[in-house]
DNA sequence: AGCATTTGTGCAATCGATTGTGCAAACTTT
DNA sequence: AAAGTTTGCACAATCGATTGCACAAATGCT
């Protein structure tokens, strides 16, 4: 009495006709009669048919659906991605599948098989921490899966991306500390197989040659990029005989973990110490000083993968031929880097 | 040459059997040979054999596949309960497949047909703002597909669920506030069809009676928990002729507009007015003064209604059947409600 | 009227994996 | 050695929707 789901076989029999035909009165098939297209109509909606996703998946060989691959969805960055994604991909039908890395290379290489598995019609992803050969992805790619990429992207592959000018972002963002009168700018920098962290380093190295200023090797300092390693960068600096009078951090948590560690110690930030980070985490707008960071734009970052995914469809280019956009980052310069005293 | 999904069929070509007994053979059917076995195996394994999900979900009627409703992804606490989730049903096989609401009521109704249309083997949703009926979800859930609901739930209907104890969490809330020597206590709630919004606002009025403070009509405002309904609610407050020395508001980012509004009104805090939020979200424990709040426990929430569909999957038994889990409310206490000077 | 074309549907195959049934060959039992 | 079991595999149907092809009825054309 109550079947859950009616096939086109049921209202077919209804109507004493075929499943066929069924099926073309329903995608208004011009051979189908008028006649015969309003009562199939008719029934479908009495008994409110919706066709079955997964048939139509396995008959085209296309789910509808894309599969999305970040190192954790609970990271504000990425939910903004996603739901930049969705928006853009809900309103043409297509579903999303996301899947987490947990920034591990293991859950990475079974997350992109999963979606395989599930035969999703592209994988979008941000590669892991601990991702630097492309193997993995390759072979993906070489299998006919069409692969985009954002933010941490693999340069060695050729796919669609969507990146902001990480460089740029951070030699504005150098440069902005240093027209503010700090000097001795240190840089707390992410893994260096990582494009992002990498080409921020540049952009720092370069806005402090612009300036004239000599960057000791010690100054850069690789860490995680959470509180703890800005604790730990800000303690080692304080160790250094020329002691760094500004941090620039690649990541907004290592960020607050510089200024928490530099309040305690009693530093005034700004003034003593500028701070500034990396990403416009919502926090940093109501931290005290509120910081001073780069806009990574995630919402907008996944509309536009998501918008060359379905040029990419339509025109049924290879994703290998789609470009690499670049976004402008932007510089929200707030409290932490008032100008030195 | 570069066939990008081998299947059965081409397995058993290769070997001259027929693809029931490929099948048969990766399952390992007793009734198939040991050499036939291992002879498949390794094919299988040459060629990187992959089963097609989408076709063992059409032919098994059972897609792996999990529906997620929120309101929006990127709220810290939607994309917690989400990671918890895919914790669980990741390391069982099962996919995730999220849409969201944006809070309105049309994008809910079609979020569940598309999921029912996937075939997806529940649905666990927390529902948007302007859901007020249930006939849209009765519906649903009459046909056929398991429903849970965490967080914002719909008490009309029998369905598996997770919720923090909500009324408790506001009574601990504004008891601690009590305790501090806060007296005159507003609380700023949202829209009151929503069970949640209703349950916190009756801890608050509970622990008030309890502490025989009486509260006027005008005390208790219903605004969006967003930073200027913080901020309206604080103006209020202040025209008031005996006016708050607290607000315990519903929502963290409401006490984020609460907390700017009296500081750059000149008021000290805590103090002159102790503030309290709800939620946990993150920037919480970095403001300055760091807020008072309650852990809504997101990670816990999800990873608990990922086990109740496991648990209900395996057992056979219907969502309807399922207990509703309460889990208790965590107080952070910090220093936004420091004792009344 | 007779042939060509158009119109309206049904049949059967297909997508890939699974599974009930059938049927030989091999083996066991009496 | 005849009968009964077990073993090993193939055939065909199935899940639900789609689509090339066939074919009859209706219509058009000369």
């Amino acid at each position: 009495m109550n079947k859950s789901h009616i096939t086109i076989h049921d209202i077919a029999r209804e109507l004493n006709i075929s499943a066929s035909t069924v099926s073309r009165a329903l995608h208004d098939h011009p051979r189908i009669s008028m006649a015969t297209r309003t009562a199939v109509r008719r029934v479908a909606e009495k008994y409110n048919y919706q066709p079955n996703v997964v048939a139509t998946s396995l008959r085209q060989g296309r789910s509808k659906t894309v599969g999305v691959i970040v190192p954790r969805i609970n990271r504000n960055f990425f939910s903004n991605v996603i739901g930049g994604m969705e928006e853009v991909l809900a309103s043409s039908g297509y579903h999303l599948m996301i899947c987490q890395t947990h920034e591990k290379l293991e859950n990475e290489k079974t997350a992109l098989q999963t979606l395989v598995n599930a035969r999703v019609e592209a994988i979008i992803l941000s590669v892991s921490m601990e991702t630097s050969q492309d193997l993995h992805i390759r072979e993906i790619q070489e299998r006919g899966t069409r692969l985009f990429f954002f933010d941490r992207i693999i340069e060695s592959l050729e796919a669609g991306s969507v990146v902001i000018d990480d460089r740029l972002g951070a030699y504005q963002n150098v440069k902005h500390l240093i027209s503010q009168g700090y000097r001795r700018i240190m840089h707390v920098s992410g893994a260096d197989h990582i494009t992002i962290y990498r080409a921020r380093k540049e952009g720092y190295r370069e806005a402090m040659a612009e300036a004239g200023i000599e960057v000791p090797e010690e100054w850069v300092m690789e860490r995680p990029l959470v509180m703890e390693g800005g604790e730990s960068a800000f303690l080692r600096g304080m160790e250094l005989d020329r002691k760094p009078d500004a941090f620039f951090c690649a990541g907004d948590y290592a960020a607050l973990g510089v200024l928490q560690a530099a309040l305690k110690r009693g530093l005034s930030v700004p003034g003593e110490l500028g701070v500034t980070g990396f990403g416009n985490e919502p926090f940093t707008a109501f931290l005290q000083p509120s910081m001073t960071t780069v806009n990574q734009r995630g919402w907008e970052m996944g509309r536009i993968v998501a918008e060359m995914f379905m040029r990419c469809c339509e025109s049924g280019t290879a994703a290998s031929e789609c470009r690499k956009t670049v976004l402008k980052p932007e510089l929200i310069i707030r409290d932490s880097s008032k100008p030195n005293r």
